[in-house]
DNA sequence: CCTCACAATACTGTCGACAGTCGGCCGCAA
DNA sequence: TTGCGGCCGACTGTCGACAGTATTGTGAGG
């Protein structure tokens, strides 16, 4: 049917991963809305006024509804009625608890089996830090870094529960960086300095060290954040 | 209309939680079928299928599979056909460095705040379980000892991260199960002692003894069950 | 006998529709 | 004016159907 036509020039081809789904993208523009404000806190989520918005039908919706449940940006109700979540102190307090948890067993494994383009990858997040203008890029390149370290520590489960959490870590820090935009200089100084030396601890290959230096770095973020609210 | 009729006696009346859907009725099935070894590792899951062999429509059987994907008991491939998950060796340490890094944060909290109704219901499972004629029954109190530990804690995230844990537990505990049926004795009189340990550690309330000891009960189990896969 | 092309099959992603149910609003009566 | 009852609207849970696509079996040809 067509002419020979030998491939002229091969077309995007990243078939990789292209598979994006309608229910995959809705949940990826929830979650964005979400995490700046647009969706408030404690507002309801219909499917049929999202899926007109949307132009989708009502099945995609639902399923990325599902999907955002699992992610703890929204919940539902006894009578399956969907709401964006409220973030409180104590969430806060949890959220941390558990990457205080999670992410120092992570470093430890990390450093006994990263390999040189994983250090690399890494390297090139501190690099592309420099060149941050806002702080919503900032922490997006953050997240980045650590999600890096818990995928090169080579356990898949510790590695997914640390990504079940990542979308209210974006939230929360979507909400505060809305109020303190002007500290971006500050934030990424002391960002690259912290990372820099993680990197050098995995480098250095030893896990206790390189357990203790993540410890510190989740536990010092824990104890500043507070700070930026008392000081608007 | 009606005559008076002074409520002859009051239905059932359970409407806490009656909102059964389809959906988690169908996951509820494949979860037991799963951890029962009915549906093996590896085997596909196509929605047709089972829509036909549980006779609902395939909207319940997909949002179903979306809950076991969350479970981590099956998994998509990239053209979104459905298998069972393969448990490793390697999934097995992945799981219990999860429990160890997980339960003995939610110990330590337990033990602060722990109240009266929910220690009677821990002294309860313990009761329970003298009682229990099967490895199955037996793991499945050994979970909900642990499960109310966890909630006791109040801590929702590190509950629902160790829920999200937990039917990957029952699915690795059925398996060993069904091998060593012969062992419920034994077996229920090490968790009856440990447990009763670990309720003595809550009404104790010292958060640090209370966290070491539950780190040195989920260790025992972690280095106590390959001795069982050695010596069939 | 092996290989290649084609047809038939099977499954996913998506859509529109329907029943059940609950809340809210309006009108009516005391 | 206030309390009550019924009607309307909206939303969820579920169903069946369709298009697109990859897989498998089959048959023809070398």
């Amino acid at each position: 049917m067509k002419p020979p036509a030998p491939l002229p020039f091969l077309p995007p081809a990243d078939p990789p991963t292209p598979r994006r789904t309608l229910a995959q993208e809705v949940a990826a523009r929830l979650r964005r809305e979400i995490a700046h404000g647009i969706r408030a806190p404690g507002s309801m989520l219909a499917e049929p006024t999202l899926a007109a918005a949307m132009g989708v039908s009502r099945a995609p919706v639902r399923e990325a509804l599902l999907e955002l449940e699992r992610d703890g940006l929204v919940a539902f109700d006894a009578r399956g009625r969907t709401q964006v979540c409220t973030m409180t102190a104590i969430d806060f307090e949890d959220l941390f608890a558990l990457r205080l948890a999670l992410e120092p067993m992570a470093m430890a494994h990390a450093a006994q089996r990263i390999a040189p383009p994983e250090l690399d990858a890494l390297q090139a997040n501190i690099d592309a830090t420099l060149t941050t203008q806002s702080l919503g890029d900032l922490s997006r390149l953050d997240l980045d870094f650590h999600a890096l370290i818990l995928e090169a520590s080579g356990r898949p489960r510790l590695c997914a529960l640390w990504h079940s959490l990542r979308p209210q870590l974006e939230c929360w820090l979507g909400a505060l960086h809305r109020k303190h935009q002007a500290l971006t200089g500050q934030v990424r100084q002391m960002t690259m300095a912290s990372h820099a030396e993680l990197l050098q601890a995995l480098q250095n290959r030893q896990p206790e060290p390189a357990r203790r230096l993540m410890q510190r770095h989740v536990q010092g973020w824990y104890e500043w954040l507070p700070t930026l609210e008392a000081s608007p």
